[in-house]
DNA sequence: CACTCTACCTGCAAGC
DNA sequence: TGCTTGCAGGTAGAGT
């Protein structure tokens, strides 16, 4: 699903219809998506004032005037998409409901916010706004990649004494938070690390280059609204586009982009995942 | 503690 | 046209 750069997309295709905004009325078609929902949300959310939209590695954090924060994971497959005029100044109507839609979030803006989900990976909870940082989801999560504490010095001593492939040590939210399987095959490649190299088998030069290069990943991602597969959309329903950058991800049999390489980019399963590399460019 | 694997759930594409 | 199988952007929790 949604890693970081779809995340921020969709967080920041919400501001407009949310932030500031009033939710007239939540609607909440069934007890549970991961987990169960919190007790009363839709009380709790309806007649509530949306503050701030933040974003937390791969979580969106609503700070509400209730000094609750509403947290919301999209999981694998989750959607929030927004219809109607956000700024409530022309009639309008709203798409029929679908299959899936959970949530939904009238805004008394007169948009229509909606969580859709069909593989329900996805979850939403209720917390005091300032106990956000001790929330069982986001307790032990790793530095943001694109903030000052995700630096090399950090990053090294974080990587170095670990023994799993470094493609791993990536995916582990408590090294660096927002990272997913894409953008992990991106980085390792435009690093030249093969996704199955220990991780302290790798030198510190090298391990330190993977910082600005996640950096630089992730920011074009965002620039390009994120990648679509499958399921992700924007908050506006259109595709991202970042999916046409890829090096490696999906790109099996497929010949190397790198100028002179004639190898093909070849498909491995790691712990149960695919990643994908150029076997003559990344060791 | 470090590390690996399973399970959660639906939908889709490929193969038979 | 079915049916079966495998695969999908995440990650908590169990197991080693």
């Amino acid at each position: 699903m949604p890693e970081l750069p779809e995340v921020e997309t969709v967080r920041a295709g919400l501001a407009p219809a949310m932030e500031g905004e009033v939710i007239a009325r939540a609607q909440v078609n069934r007890p549970d998506l991961r987990w169960p929902f919190p007790e009363n949300m839709a009380g709790r959310l309806s007649g509530r004032r949306v503050d701030r939209l933040r974003r937390r590695s791969k979580y969106i954090l609503a700070d509400l005037d209730s000094q609750e924060t509403l947290l919301i994971h999209l999981g694998m497959s989750g959607r929030m998409t927004v219809s109607g005029d956000p700024l409530g100044r022309f009639v309008h109507e709203h798409p029929a409901a679908e299959k899936h839609d959970h949530v939904v979030f009238d805004m008394a803006n007169g948009a229509r916010v909606t969580f859709n989900d069909p593989r329900r990976f996805g979850a939403m909870d209720l917390m005091a706004t300032p106990e956000t940082e001790a929330h069982p989801l986001l307790a032990s999560l790793g530095p943001e990649p694109l903030g000052n504490a995700f630096n090399e010095a950090y990053f090294v001593a974080a990587v170095k004494h670990r023994r799993s492939p470094i493609k791993a040590v990536l995916l582990d939210q408590k090294v660096v938070a927002g990272l997913g399987n894409i953008y992990v095959c991106e980085a390792l490649y435009r690093a030249g690390i093969s996704p199955s190299r220990r991780a302290d088998r790798i030198s510190v030069t090298r391990l330190a280059t993977l910082v600005p290069i996640i950096r630089d990943v992730l920011n074009a991602a965002i620039a390009a609204g994120g990648s679509s597969l499958r399921d992700y959309r924007r908050a506006d329903g259109e595709l991202g586009y970042f999916q046409h950058s890829f090096d490696v991800y999906g790109r099996e049999g497929e010949p190397c982009r790198t100028p002179g390489c004639s190898a093909t980019i070849r498909r491995t399963v790691q712990s149960g995942r695919s990643s994908f590399h150029c076997p003559q460019c990344q060791r």
